[in-house]
DNA sequence: GCCAACGTTGGC
DNA sequence: GCCAACGTTGGC
């Protein structure tokens, strides 16, 4: 059982949209070690936090679970879809997605400003200066403090 | 809108 | 393999 971090901008998709979706093939992902982590690392059943990113106030949002295992990005062999890339085919897709479902959307969003004067959250990679991971592994501690600061 | 931090690209 | 130029992310 591994956690992790998902950042998602509300304006492309929110928290609201992932309860509405149930299940979010989350496409798009063009960073190898963001894809390295979903392709060594994830395993059905992991959970992840719901992060939204570029937003006032930015923020943990709810809880997602990863649902499926990795498979290819399709959207990379789309000429026309925004995350198109001539270099991925799908004889050999350089680019992989996994399936999260929604699990909880908490009563008020965990602010980035609160998670930075948590002692216990120190270290944090998301919360390193200059860290633009849109997924991080966060570790068990971690997850469930942020979990208690809903209550 | 600004800009620091970081990743990627491509010339050499 | 180096590194300058460029693009993107994301807090502020």
């Amino acid at each position: 059982m591994n956690y992790w971090l998902i950042k998602s901008e509300p304006d492309a998709f929110s928290i609201d949209d992932m309860e509405k979706a149930g299940t979010e093939p989350w496409d798009g992902i063009r960073n190898y070690q963001a894809r390295n982590f979903m392709r060594d690392g994830m395993e059905v059943g992991d959970l992840a936090l719901f992060y939204h990113s570029n937003c006032k106030p930015p923020g943990v949002v709810g809880v997602v679970k990863v649902a499926s295992r990795p498979y290819p990005d399709h959207t990379a062999w789309d000429a026309s879809a925004k995350y198109y890339d001539p270099k991925s085919s799908e004889e050999n897709p350089r680019w992989i997605m996994v399936d999260f479902e929604f699990v909880e959307k908490f009563s008020e969003i965990v602010p980035l400003d609160q998670l930075k004067v948590t002692p216990e959250l120190e270290g944090m990679l998301t919360l390193r200066k200059g860290n633009r991971l849109s997924i991080t592994p966060v570790e068990e501690a971690h997850f469930k403090q942020i979990l208690d600061l809903t209550k």
